[in-house]
DNA sequence: CCTGTAGTTCGTAACTTATGAACTATAGAA
DNA sequence: TTCTATAGTTCATAAGTTACGAACTACAGG
């Protein structure tokens, strides 16, 4: 089995960082990885109401991995993820904080959305 | 043909900006765009040292505009483009800004890597 | 060594993106 | 009005990426 993959700082790009937390859910994989460090892969199998199967749930880990956002440590059977925002945040000040805040107002602004139109979704196409 | 497609603010999610800016291309589009406002699309037939067919410079602004970022209106022959970033700010504050820095930062950092080792491209893989 | 749990890899189907060729739209000249 | 040039769009398709089930590897504890 392959070894773990871990970009060091400098290879970490912008690019790789939008891109990776471009996908809701590996943006909420990395938010929740935020507050509840040293979480395993099938703690999310189930995230935001939906299920991710385990192979997807892998891939995603590892796109978070080979983005530089997380680190991945095997403890036994499992994996402990921990963010890297310190690093980053280094490199590339307020870029991770202000990404999760965006999420965070949009999370907010669709939970009292779905209160007024359940189940609606407009297009000014 | 099909008329241009301006999302409403509050149609416009953070997933989207993120995917919008995780091409290179498009993030030095956009950089440009919010600098020389009012800028065409064949203006950037050539961009970083790239040449970029007119086709895929089509859909790269559509792109741009269908995540909310640009505004395009037709005037005569050519197409002005200007960045929506009050907008945005308003709803998710600092967001472009921090994200704009961040490619600056790293911009500014491979014109020093290229300097000492030019054409290089290391991988800690 | 057997079993269970955690995660990875592989193959493939579905989706996305890049691009050349052909098209539409507009301005200005003849 | 028709002709020509310029700016950009659309379409078809080839190339690349992503999702996910099935089969696999890795480790811990009987």
């Amino acid at each position: 089995m392959r070894p773990l993959v871990h970009p060091s700082i400098e290879d970490v790009t912008v690019e790789g960082i939008l891109h990776a937390l471009s996908d809701p859910v590996r943006a909420a994989i990395y938010a929740e990885l935020a507050i509840s460090s040293g979480a395993t892969c099938s703690n999310f199998l189930k995230i935001s109401d939906r299920e991710i199967p385990k192979s997807t749930l892998s891939q995603h880990f590892r796109a978070l991995r080979e983005a530089g956002l997380i680190r991945s440590e095997r403890h036994g059977v499992e994996m402990r993820n921990t963010t890297r925002c310190e690093e980053i945040n280094q490199r590339f000040p307020g870029l991770i904080m202000t990404i999760m805040k965006a999420h965070q107002i949009q999370a907010a602004e669709r939970l009292r959305t779905a209160k007024r139109k359940p189940g609606g979704k407009a297009r000014t196409a």
